[in-house]
Formats: C-alpha cells, structure tokens, sequence
DNA sequence: CTTGACTCCGTACTATGGTACGGAGTGCAG
DNA sequence: CTGCACTCCGTACCATAGTACGGAGTCAAG
C-alpha cells in the first residue's frame, strides 16, 4: 500500500511541502504522526480536503487566523452549541459583507464591457464611476441579510415606458445586476418582468428602484 | 475654503496618512501637485472615492497589483477599446470564481448554523464537510485552461525612463500582458525587469516590445 | 515671534504568509 | 552497501502591505 508522503500530498493540493510544513506549525493542520513502523507521515485525503479549504478560503480574502477561526467550527452536540453558533453567525456575516461588495464589482466591471464596444460611447468611463453608479442599487442589501438559507421567489413586475425589445434588454440587464437575482426575464410584449430572486437579498421593492434608475416605471403586479 | 488636506483625506476614507503616501509611492493613486500659492497639497473627492475603493478591493481579497490593473480599466474611447475589454472580461472572470467560493461558504456557513441547535442531531459536522456537500449542488465552473508542454525561461531586461513604483507596476502590467508571459517582476530600484516567459511564445523582442508601447525602453540584459 | 499642529519626505521597522537552504536521517533499487 | 530520492527540522530569507519615526518646513493663533 502506497500511502500519501507529504509530497504527494503536497501535490494533490497544490501547495508545496514547505506550504504543508508551515501550515502545520501555525496549527492549522495536524501533522499526521508517524507509523508503528517508523517511516514518513502518512496524510489522508481528511487532510489534504483541509489544505484546500485554506487555499480557497485565502483566496477569497480570509487571512489565516480567520481561517483557522472557520475550521474550528463544528456543530458538535458536545461542544458548546451556542458558542460555536454564534461564531458562526459572525463568520455568514463577513462572507455576506464579501459577496456584496463584489456584486458590486462584478456589476461594474459588467457596465465596463459593456460600454466599451459601443463606438457611439462618447464618455469615458472609470471602474470607480461604474461601482459609485451602481452603489445606489445596493443600499438596502448591506444591512438587511441575515440568517436562513436563500430562498428563491417569483416576482412579476409590470413595466411601463419600454418602446422596444432593446428596452427589454436593458430592465433585464438592470435586473441581472440587482444582488439576490437569479434570473430575470422582461417581455416588451407582455410590458412585464419575471425575476427569480431572493427576497432576503432583492426585496420586490429593490427590483422596482432598479428599474426606476433605467428610466422605467415598474410596480409589482398584485 | 478649507481644502482636503491629507489628514482630513485619510479620515474620510478611514486610512491613516502614511497609507495615502504608501499608496501614491506605489502609484495607486496620482499625488495632487502643491497649489501655486505653497502650502499643504489638496485632495479631492475622486482621489478619496479611488482609496476608498483600493480599501474594498483588497477586502475582497484582491492585491495592489491587481487593485492597479482594476483602476486602470476605462472604458474610453480614445483607449484600445479591446485592450480594456479583455481585460475587463478576465477581472470579471475572476470575480465570478470568488463569488461562486463565496456562495458555496455562506452555502456551507448556513448549513453549520441551521443543524447546531437541533440538539437530536447527533453527527459532527465541519465546515470542510458542510462545503463538500455543497460541492455537488455547485455548478462545473472550473474549466482548468492547461496547455501542453511548454519551456519556462528567465530573462533580465534593463529598463530606462521609469520614474517611481507605479511605473514599475506599469511595466510589470504591460509585460504579463503579453501572451507566453508567466511572470514578470519589475523593480523601479534596479531599473530591470525579470520576466519568466516561454521563449516560443514570447522571444525577447516581444518583451522589449511592449515594454516601449509603454513609453519606456529597454534592453536585454548581456 | 514663538508655539503647536500640521505637511512633506526619507528611511527603518513590523506582521503575514510563505520560500529556500542545509544538515541529518531513512528506505529501497541496483 | 552505496547512491538516490525522499523526509524531517531548524533557521534564514523573501514579498506584500503597511507603520513608525525623525527632521525640516509652513501656517495661523496667541
């Protein structure tokens, strides 16, 4: 049986040994101890999962400490329920915080690459005016998230001052940019939008003053 | 008229002094010139928005560099139109891959927080765990981009007309910019850059090349 | 005209997250 | 039984992103 040495491990992560070592002393990791036979470490696939979440959890903008913060979180009925619980609580309200800021971005970045093929664009247009443009949308959402699991809702606004499919478009790109929408589909036909979303994220409210900055009318449909 | 002088910069944006200094050594940001009549130097409310928003980049896990390859994004017209854009694709891609990790650890969070207070339930469960359930309900969005073999080569170029760190990070820009490029860091100290290149794909003339599109020169180091 | 609160600039130091290196040990293939 | 590829461990070094400090200048109030 070949077992996992520490460079394989290493490997599968896509870290060096060093990166293992180093996680090891900071204690994020247990170093595995040595087999009855003497020999190298052995490190199971429980181990190489952990190294990844590290990576992935840096990646997105946690440090280290807040990482081994996050591990260290177990619904353990022996543990102490409302301790861990509440850390918990914290840690869904900086991951909360993150995701919308970068709706925020990508919203931006999304006006971006979507003004610069238009040779007719005649302003130019910064990634900082693009996010202070879309930071109004985005108010509400900062203090209202909060616990429970996303749910998904269908909204349906009517919409007036759309003259052409191309309007369609743009209420619908408006939508798409709203955090907490899933999807968004407005008939210049029907004069409506369909827009699957989280209530929690997007209130109807929300997706209405969306539109409104498009120049549109909308209201919900009783 | 009470101008923004620096410290009152630095308490709007929630910084200290020295970190606008650090960020204008590093070319984040332009330093305002000393109005005519002498005196402190004067900062605007754009400069303050642009701090502002290094600060929220960098939260959201973004680097320095990155946070300058970000702000120079505009979409102006008088710019290379699909310079921008591409690079505005690639940023949004990148945002998109840290939403959808955030997604899945605010997923993962949820799922800690609703089965803690369930004293019946008797599994311990991790965040590790929680995150790899989820993993299945994720949608297939890393699409790995491998390539096959290629050689990985070091090359020294020595490097006039660079006057502070922001045009070092200009070069650095303008080099990982080029196809075949894996690497590339310039030092303003030494006037060099040492790029990590596939000579296949990107020869030395390459680099000088687009090295002088940014105004600059340079020369292989013997 | 001095005092205090600032600006300006350079240099030095710090914390975080690794990387690199060197020496000693170990297991196994030739 | 001797390389060779690894492990193991300590220490040293590195880049990034600041922070601190010291000296000189400036401005406005007392």
């Amino acid at each position: 049986m070949i077992s996992n040495t520490i460079s394989r491990a290493a490997k599968t992560a896509h870290v060096t040994v060093e990166t293992i070592r180093f996680y090891e002393r900071r204690g994020l990791i247990a170093q595995p101890r040595k087999p009855l036979g003497g020999g190298a470490r052995e490190y199971d696939d429980d181990t190489i999962a952990r190294i990844r979440f590290v990576r992935q959890a840096q990646e997105i903008g946690f440090s280290l400490t807040e990482i081994a913060e996050l591990l260290s979180l177990r619904a353990d009925p022996s543990a102490d329920c409302g301790d861990v619980r509440s850390r918990a609580i914290g840690k869904r309200d900086e991951v909360q915080e993150k995701l919308n800021r970068l709706f925020h971005m990508r919203a931006a970045l999304d006006e971006l690459i979507e003004s610069c093929p238009s040779a007719g664009g005649v302003k130019a247009c910064t990634i900082i005016e693009a996010m202070e443009r879309g930071a109004k949308t985005m108010a509400p959402v900062l203090t209202a998230p909060r616990q429970g699991n996303q749910e998904i809702k269908t909204t349906i606004l009517n919409i007036d001052g759309m003259h052409c499919d191309g309007c369609a478009g743009t209420v619908e790109a408006l939508l798409g940019r709203v955090p907490g929408v899933r999807k968004a589909n407005v008939s210049f036909k029907d004069r409506n939008a369909r827009v699957l979303h989280d209530p929690q994220a997007a209130s109807e409210t929300d997706l209405a003053a969306a539109i409104k900055k498009g120049g549109f009318t909308a209201q919900v449909k009783p």
